[in-house]
DNA sequence: GTCTATAGATCGATAGAC
DNA sequence: GTCTATCGATCTATAGAC
């Protein structure tokens, strides 16, 4: 696939594609497709950092490297753009939820959602941050679309918790209740946990999973306890 | 404590001091020296419902009824406000806490916590929406201080937390880690709960201390469970 | 203590050249 | 597809009259 001499100086390429590199001045004519992914990421890391009222669409061309006219080839307004991020993310959420492990237990279940919950999150802090903090920056119908993914995910461990109910493997008084406080104690893990700390991603994940099996007075069955080898998720 | 005519047909008294009606017009000259706290609660409800940065000084002007300039006899600049918001809430909530009943079990301590902690936060929604969403507004200087006064209040937490593990009354890994836990779960009603629902203020205190008391793995000992009469907070 | 007026900067979004 | 230039609006904070 050859290409002229002055774009193979301007940068590499990636799985057959021309990549500018970030760094590099930018001239009027110059091209990148990648140029989309490139705004949705600094736009991402701007908004988690700053806020999404307080970053303008000038920092977001500045730190992609070009002007901002630029960005309206892209996303038709600035709120659109907002409601990508969100909605890519939430997206993921679910997918990757769902390609979770079948034919499990309830406790494995639990087990199995509490550790991929505290990963998933943490592997992604700038999405997570976004997605419940900037809601408010939602148009009624984009804030809409947003909320039926969240609740789908917040279903997803209410049934869990309700068939270990109905199974007799958990005692929990109010199973909705009950998905909202468990979700509420894992996302937590975002505000406090910095790798290189006093614990690793496996420490904290089974730390948490002891909690949640307590929570919801689950015998210890022939799961794992303690600081014993687990199967992470 | 005789007031002219003139006032006392725009406001009525409230200890003894003149108070203008919020939906008068209000002239040049005319004088309130309640209008702090009115800046006060407006800036509270704009921030919270709106985000600091996307909520202007004149939008906090027109809900108190003054116009633009009038605000800066009360606050020096806009992040000061904020600050402000942020300082007394928690401040507040210290030494509310503080005020607890002494000389309680862990556990019984732990549901006082709980049932407290609950109540204090749905009572204060706009200012405890704020105190974690703003943070980022903070200067250096600000900021510092206000994470010092939440790091104190989950030390409270997680000293009623390691008393219990060292009297044999809770089974919990990691005190630190269990407070965070336990305080972000509890704050999440925040995120969900509305009075009128299906579920009342103590119903939901009963459930959470519920799941809270299960997390630490604490016997049902001499305490309340379920729908029981308990004492509150 | 509140007003009016304004300085000085920055914003989102668009138009048209290349 | 990116640039430059710009419109019209809005912002924080201040100055000075009353």
């Amino acid at each position: 696939m050859p290409q002229p001499a002055r774009q193979r100086k301007q940068g590499f390429y990636l799985n057959g594609r021309s990549v500018s590199l970030c760094f590099m001045a930018r001239t009027a004519g110059s091209h990148s497709d990648i140029t989309g992914p490139r705004i949705r990421a600094a736009a991402l890391r701007l908004f988690a950092q700053n806020g999404y009222a307080a970053v303008s669409m000038r920092q977001i061309a500045a730190e992609v490297g070009v002007q901002v006219g630029a960005l309206y080839n892209y996303t038709p307004d600035k709120q659109s753009l907002l409601y990508t991020l969100m909605e890519e993310h939430m997206a993921t959420l679910l997918t990757a939820w769902r390609e979770a492990p079948k034919g499990l237990s309830p406790l494995e279940r639990l087990e199995a959602f509490t550790r991929f919950h505290i990963r998933f999150n943490l592997e992604r802090a700038d999405a997570v941050f976004i997605s419940y903090m900037e809601l408010r920056n939602l148009t009624g119908e984009n804030f809409a679309a947003i909320e039926a993914q969240r609740r789908a995910y917040e279903t997803a461990l209410e049934g869990i918790l309700s068939e270990g109910v109905r199974a007799g493997a958990f005692r929990v008084q109010d199973p909705k209740v009950a998905s909202l406080a468990l979700i509420a104690m894992l996302t937590g893990v975002n505000t406090w946990y910095r790798a290189g700390g006093r614990l690793s991603l496996e420490d904290v994940q089974t730390i948490y999973w002891d909690m949640a099996r307590q929570m919801v007075a689950a015998d210890l069955g022939g799961s794992s306890l303690g600081t014993g080898a687990q199967q992470g998720t």
